[in-house]
DNA sequence: ACGAGGATGCTCT
DNA sequence: GAGCATCCTCGTG
């Protein structure tokens, strides 16, 4: 895959309302040049939004609903970081799950990316994903993804604004095929459809049933 | 096809 | 100690 040609995203693509990023990474690329030198591309398919306002957000514990205060402590702390920023953490103890801070700096928000259809590196990923048999469970759901894709909790914090990974323009997808649901594993915030998705994509993760 | 249950560690109460 | 933005294996039908 030639590379020169493939501009990343700018943190001005993230300093959006949080909604707004998740529906428009639908059809972007997910570009990770791997440590290894493979590179892997892949288009995303999959998104959740997550906001500061939103009972299912790590930060929202932090804003005080009547000052609009942040408070400075613990992990969420990060949802409030420069947009662009990766939120990357470690959920029930094995799999790293890829967000990308949105909104200005100091609002809190992030968009996870639940899944991509590859388009490079698929020697690499099939290397990562040896238990699977459908498309989806090669990186459709957001730990199958970063367990594809060679991510981890040592991205937490970086700019995903350029090498070694960060978001490229793709192709965006049109208003037909979007489709939108409530979000995946969640006990509150489930009233909200805060999950895009590419109708009818493969890749796309099955819905779980509800707890 | 579908559902139950286990793995495993961090964050917050 | 509870609750997790999950995934996999192994039952049963």
């Amino acid at each position: 895959m030639e590379l020169n040609n493939i501009v990343p995203l700018p943190a001005s693509f993230f300093a959006r309302p949080t909604l707004e990023v998740a529906r428009d990474l639908l059809g972007r690329w997910l570009v990770h040049e791997h440590p290894s030198g493979v590179c892997l591309v892949g288009r995303i398919v999959e998104t959740e939004a997550y906001r500061q306002d939103d009972p299912a957000c790590h930060g929202w514990r932090l804003v005080n609903p009547s000052t609009g205060k942040v408070l400075p402590e613990g992990r969420a702390y990060d949802l409030f970081a420069a947009p662009g920023t990766a939120y990357v953490y470690l959920n029930y103890g094995m799999y790293w799950l890829l967000n990308v801070v949105t909104e200005p700096e100091g609002v809190g928000g992030a968009v996870l990316i639940r899944a991509v259809e590859p388009i490079a590196g698929l020697h690499f990923i099939q290397a990562r994903r040896p238990s699977a048999r459908k498309p989806y469970e090669l990186t459709g759901g957001p730990g199958r993804l970063t367990m594809a894709f060679g991510i981890d909790g040592s991205y937490h914090r970086r700019p995903l604004t350029g090498p070694p990974l960060y978001f490229a323009a793709g192709n965006p997808v049109s208003e037909a095929e979007v489709a939108t649901s409530p979000r995946i594993g969640l006990s509150r915030g489930t009233d909200r459809h805060w999950r895009f998705f590419v109708r009818g994509n493969p890749y796309v993760s099955p819905a779980p049933r509800q707890r």
